[in-house]
DNA sequence: TATTGGCACTCAGAGAGTCCGAGTGCTAAA
DNA sequence: TTTAGCACTCGGACTCTCTGAGTGCCAATA
């Protein structure tokens, strides 16, 4: 366990290398804050939270700066979240005020976002990835083609001519519907290929071919409806942020440039604590974000998540204001979707 | 008048300087290139060059940088477009096969841009501008409502439906759709609001009433259109040649995320020699600019430009190289889209 | 007249040396 | 457990020097 006063050393450490970008000493940090302790003890503290791997010395005598695990710490246990200053509130307001289409709205969110919190915002485009299969049909159409009707849940309807190039079977076509609907019926869209996997086993070789071709069609209807897409602002940011970034800004750039990795990035985060999700520099899973902290939160429509908007900056930012910036224009672009 | 010799030296600068980086001197030019004169006499065209403007000393004894002058003449005089060697034709050719609709090719177009001159590409969507109606179709579709489709001629499908608020009289709209396109096939976009303008005359109030309708639907249409967009790739390659942007390249950054700054600069430039058009640092109208320059070129459908595609990149980029793959990427582009 | 070799001069940048002070860990006393 | 005291460390700032690439100018040369 670790003593409440380390943590509020912790704490403080935190804040001040967030205000000033300088490794943070014992001495300095008694004379900011009102520990009623000397500097000795604190160094004693802040052995002790080196030792637990949460500051670190970048030199012998250098001051302490938090790792990411301290950082991990801080924002789990130590910050509250910092509600919104009146200027800001009115700042998202004004925003959002009179925006038409989808496209405007989240082109507008994406700005505000980034201008609200000075770093590179992203917000994802609803998906249909959390869409899932209400109903598959499958009609024999001619001799060897059957066509597939793929319905799901968000209403959207795809058909599809599939040529079998052999002669139809209609009962087996029939049991494959049967077998594919109760398969995948009310599975997320995400999930339909992991789940009709095997489904060809047991099957004559005959049989099993077929399966093939028409399982093969419906995962290329899935993923026509995958169209995920990212959009960005505030890429500029980071150039102003530099001295944040050892070595150079370049890598970063590059993993946000991907919308490949971006997707990734966003689909791996699960909402945590306060409805955001934050990942702290290599809790990253891409290399290059390894000095980069995220910030991502859902946004709704119609009483369920649909997609995620937040912000990428150095690990070394000021986490309570993000979080609640990021929880702001999320619930925001919620209640504008709902109009 | 340039004597020639002072004419070669000034190649000599830029090509050294783009290759090295570091200021050229008399000495390491003379050892370089076979003038076939002394370094004394080097100096004297040096001397001559820097009262001209064309290049410029950084410090006292250091050697000479080309200035956005220098540069100008050598891309204007002294610089031949250097054929695409066959592995960069061949990277083209393999991009570009398969692509689908508009979107994906203008986005393997981008990519294929960067990644052939390392530095930030664009690509500018077909706008309204240039385009022209190429048909437009009315299809019945329930009691009252008929779908419209907007071809143009950049090969961009619209369709919408529209609700006519009455039943449909299906020889009336059948006319209508004679009449116009009539009156707009082959127009311009932007000319099209003045053509179907008197329309309705001597109609029946009723037939008035739907035509309005339908005209209105159809001025959205082209109006969105008009949604002038760029798309972007390989910004991160501006991070990589950081040492080239004096000060950040944070303004670049900046400049570049702006679409109207990217449309307005490219709007500003009209196709000039070799079929390109550039902007060599402070000839950019923008601030932000100054240490960077553009290399744009029109690709064409049909015979005549529908947008336009380039690079941006430090005033010390390879000219040559830059100026061949902008304008082989954009006929490349151009063939792709008459298929 | 154009070119050249010679020469004195300049100056940014690299390297070496010094110093300072913020910061440390340890110890012994309170 | 806390504190004062103390010796120690070492990055960064600062100064100084040196080097060499590069310059401009001039007088001699072709």
């Amino acid at each position: 366990m670790i003593p409440d006063r380390s943590l509020e050393v912790l704490r403080a450490i935190v804040q001040d290398y967030i205000a000033s970008k300088e490794p943070v000493g014992s001495k300095s940090l008694v004379e900011r804050h009102a520990f009623g302790v000397s500097a000795a003890t604190i160094r004693n503290d802040m052995a002790f939270l080196e030792e637990e791997e949460l500051i670190h010395a970048p030199h012998t005598s250098a001051g302490r700066v938090p790792t990411d695990k301290g950082y991990r710490l801080f924002v789990d246990r130590l910050s509250e979240v910092k509600p919104l200053n009146s200027a800001e509130r009115q700042a998202i307001e004004s925003f959002m005020v009179g925006s038409a289409d989808l496209d405007e709205t989240l082109g507008r969110t994406v700005r505000l976002l980034s201008q609200l919190t000075n770093q590179v915002a992203m917000v994802q485009y609803p998906t249909l990835g959390k869409a899932s299969v209400r109903h598959l049909e499958l009609i024999p159409a001619a001799d060897t083609r059957v066509l597939m009707v793929l319905i799901t849940n968000s209403g959207r309807i795809q058909q599809h001519v599939v040529e079998l190039g052999v002669n139809i079977d209609e009962s087996f076509i029939s049991d494959l519907r049967q077998k594919l609907n109760s398969l995948i019926a009310g599975v997320s869209l995400v999930d339909v290929k992991s789940k009709v996997k095997s489904i060809a086993t047991g099957m004559t070789p005959e049989q099993s071919k077929i399966t093939h071709v028409i399982v093969k069609n419906l995962l290329e209807q899935v993923d026509a409806n995958r169209q995920e897409k990212i959009i960005l602002s505030g890429t500029s940011n980071l150039a102003k942020r530099e001295e944040d970034f050892p070595g150079s800004i370049s890598p970063v750039l590059e993993a946000i440039e991907e919308q490949v990795v971006l997707l990734k990035l966003i689909g791996e985060m699960q909402t945590e604590q306060h409805g955001v999700s934050l990942r702290i520099g290599r809790e990253n899973s891409f290399e290059g974000l390894a000095n980069a902290s995220v910030v991502v939160s859902g946004y709704e429509n119609q009483g369920s998540e649909i997609a995620k908007l937040g912000v990428i900056g150095p690990t070394r930012m000021d986490y309570s204001t993000n979080i609640s910036a990021v929880l702001a224009v999320a619930r925001y672009l919620t209640k504008t979707l709902g109009n």
